[in-house]
DNA sequence: CAAATTTGTGAGTGATTACTCACTTACTTT
DNA sequence: AAAGTAAGTGAGTAATCACTCACAAATTTG
């Protein structure tokens, strides 16, 4: 991949996690990473094909966290983990998880694939901890999850620490 | 008002929930109402005009909702009342909120006062139950609920009681 | 009833959109 | 070094965007 790929695929995901796929032109994108703007169709073919390689590179990514996720096996280690999850993230993170989150809203693109695997882990720890309803209780965890990684991503409150230890201590971690 | 400008403002309602602001532009929105475009500008200024107008009924029809949880007193069905509130919106409710949920993610409006009021009434509520951390846990309550309006606004899920009864269960309703 | 105001139309505006294309420059391969 | 391929440019395109305006129809007011 070439530097000016790269540049291009990253000022673009900055943008549309900051103000929104539609609201980004191309020609917008082409000037922030010092580029003609035909190299972008040249390389993505169409705005839409530049958004799917930036999703396809996150993906792979948050692939990589689940791997380190599956090589867990202490139930209560599962359940820390994804709690701390929203709490730790770097710039590139943040930028992507903004934009995968402000998709959702858009029509029709909603895509639960991501937790799903994770979904799972969680049935299984809570499972082992004899919670009673497993599946609805790491249902229920990752919608509050959902919910926090939208609060840090939104509005990055001062006091995450508390926030996550509150958490932690309802699951007597 | 005009029976024009309430289709107006209800056929832009579904459609900015729907597909984005953005991604609608005034000329579908007149043809879906049957309109002539000009009548949009001429009743609403502009496009944000006619998103502020929508913005506006909504929060008043919120505010009535806060009146009712305002009279309530037993600090248990304030919390149950909040808990439910997801669970039962009419249409039209449920394209304001969409539509409210969306525009988070759009650069900076993100409002919250919304939902201020709220936290307050929480807050006392599990302070008159004896909670170790009041406010933390009406944050956590609050940010729970969000997680589940995003469900339910997207997702639609099935099992929603199975659900409601299990938040329910964990606050001891 | 007449005047005035409001409601409504539809053809137009310049600006911006995503995208194309003929072309040059840089790098690889033989 | 010659030929071939990939990277990169920038001016252009038709379509669509939010918005305006001169005007007509309907309604309200004096």
């Amino acid at each position: 991949m070439t530097e000016k790929q790269k540049e291009i695929l990253s000022i673009a995901m900055e943008l549309f996690a900051k103000e929104g796929f539609d609201a980004v032109s191309t020609s917008r994108i082409a000037k922030s990473a010092n580029v003609s703007e035909g190299l972008i169709f040249k390389h993505f073919k169409s705005k839409q094909g530049l958004l799917d390689a930036i999703l396809q590179l996150g993906q792979e990514a948050v692939e990589g966290l689940l791997t380190s996720l599956k090589e867990e096996d202490s139930p209560k280690e599962i359940i820390r983990q994804v709690i701390q999850m929203p709490f730790d993230m770097d710039e590139e993170q943040y930028h992507f998880w903004r934009l995968l989150y402000s998709l959702k809203w858009q029509a029709d693109v909603y895509d639960e694939s991501i937790s799903e695997p994770i979904k799972e882990f969680l049935t299984q720890a809570f499972r082992k901890l004899n919670y009673g309803h497993p599946k609805l209780e790491a249902e229920t965890l990752l919608i509050l999850m959902d919910g926090i990684a939208t609060t840090v991503l939104l509005k990055k409150p001062k006091n995450q620490n508390r926030l996550m230890k509150h958490v932690l201590n309802k699951y007597n971690l």
